[in-house]
DNA sequence: AGCTCTTATGAATCATTGA
DNA sequence: GTCAATGATTCATAAGAGC
């Protein structure tokens, strides 16, 4: 019986990482501040001094990070004056120059984007999860994400609608049954690089991050049970949450007391809810309240 | 009726442009040579040397593109060494340096991709579609391509409930929600910048995969009837036959000889099924007008 | 368990107005 | 003239309640 730890910390994670040992983590999983979003809420970075700001925070990050490990960066460029600010793409090019492989882009495809209508632009519905590795031998554990095919055709199949047959020319034209066809024998597909998960909107009273499916999803995929996980912009602690859950240690890092108070809270119920429903859990409130929080894990 | 003129030139568009005057072109919408891919078949530009070689014909293009036109390029780097390489990245910078306007990244996501499997790395389902102006004053005829609202809708809007009126706002006040009866009567939404097509894979023996529903769907949005498409790497002549049959003038270029035979023969089929079945086109047109979808939802 | 119906809200963007 | 605040526009999801 191991111990599970999660750590919330208060800070600026260029501060706070300096604490930790070079090597450490098997995967970072962020969804930073925005440039120029939340100004008000989060210190708001211009999109012009973003690159800058972020360098030095990637070059701790590169230090923590195993040379097996894998960084993954989820961030979005917004439009300024009818333009795509191009702060995301050049930081791309500052952290190859810093020592980073960009190894891949995916694309979190947002199915619930928000609403809005204007006359030159559509809706923005998808942003960038880009992974980065200090070596081309990375961890990677393909099977953990896999999509359970039979599963997912049965569901597909229920709540195939008239609309999504109107939506989907393919379908119209070659045959939904030949495609049903296809599936049958087989359990278990490897997904793509394309992720369709729809953000979180319920009841909340913070600004959300991303939805937990997302760090969920990098962590199956890059870590194994009591691998180091660590967000360096936490925020409201999605990432730490998912990460106990999946039986990793992690470090949650945010400049916000609110957002760390949060964070601990999500923790804290957590363990609750685990205390409730095993008798022979030792309780330690201690280590809680000073920002770790164990769990069992048989 | 007018007479619509579908034009394919052999050649490097580098030349064949001089041709042209300015502010000409409505839209230009290309799948140009990726990098390092097809290098037997298509005269193979090294990632390296991709911007080098892209600048005095997308000089050209901005050129002979009005200032209310758009241009589309879709584009995706390869792997290289185990990295994404970053000249598309650099092709962005360079190109607004150059005097473009970076709009928009939409993101096809291609629904049936390439099958295989990589120790680490997924199927690469997605592929960027840049969209450039010379002004932030271009033409969009978003109404042309709406697709169908989900179904949600139609339960929604059976009753109009007090907390639609009275939306607070949590953390931008954006008074939302104020006017729900506006989608009373509504069955078509707009879409977002994410496309979802499959791509077209039986003509094996060209090695561009543009599906039609592609380029059909930007000149939908972009052009009206008897504007002027420019396709200056046109392959087997996809954009000038879509154009074609979306009464659009069109000039498809292409430097290898064979593409613009196929493109050439093409078209000769569609103008003359065009001949024959002019009335069932003319009403297949009326349809499309108000809003076929062609556009799919996961 | 399942299913239907109700309801809150999410890293948005642009045009206009005001300082 | 530049920058900041305000108003207007809008779709899809999942939690939760009810049956």
């Amino acid at each position: 019986m191991k111990t599970i730890e999660t750590k919330i910390e208060n800070g600026d994670c260029l501060n706070i990482l300096k604490k930790y040992p070079d090597n450490f983590f098997n995967l970072i999983v962020t969804s930073p501040p925005y440039a120029d979003s939340r100004s008000k809420t989060y210190g708001g970075i211009k999109p012009n001094e973003y690159v800058e700001w972020f360098l030095p925070r990637s070059e701790e990050l590169l230090r923590v990070l195993r040379s097996d490990g894998t960084f993954v960066l989820n961030i979005k460029e917004k439009a300024v004056n009818g333009e795509r600010h191009t702060y995301v793409l050049e930081l791309i090019l500052a952290l190859r120059k810093q020592g980073w492989l960009w190894t891949e882009e995916f694309v979190w495809h947002k199915k619930n984007c928000f609403p809005g209508k204007w006359p030159n632009r559509f809706r923005d519905a998808w942003e960038r999860c880009l992974q980065f590795n200090k070596s081309n031998k990375f961890n990677m554990y393909q099977e953990e994400v896999m999509v359970p095919m039979g599963d997912w055709a049965k569901n597909r199949l229920k709540k195939l609608s008239n609309t999504d047959l109107n939506r989907d020319e393919s379908k119209v034209n070659s045959g939904f049954g030949k495609n049903v066809s296809n599936w049958v024998g087989r359990d278990m597909a490897y997904p793509t690089n394309v992720l369709h998960f729809a953000t979180e909107c319920y009841n909340k009273n913070h600004s959300a991050v991303f939805p937990k499916a997302l760090p969920e999803w990098f962590i199956k995929l890059f870590t194994k049970k009591h691998d180091w996980v660590l967000d360096p912009f936490a925020g409201s602690g999605t990432t730490a949450d998912v990460s106990q859950g999946l039986n990793r240690n992690s470090v949650g890092i945010d400049i916000l007391p609110e957002y760390c108070q949060l964070a601990q809270k999500r923790i804290a119920h957590y363990q609750y809810r685990l205390f409730e429903d095993e008798a022979q859990y030792e309780s330690n409130n201690t280590e809680a309240d000073s920002g770790i929080c164990r769990r069992e894990y048989t």
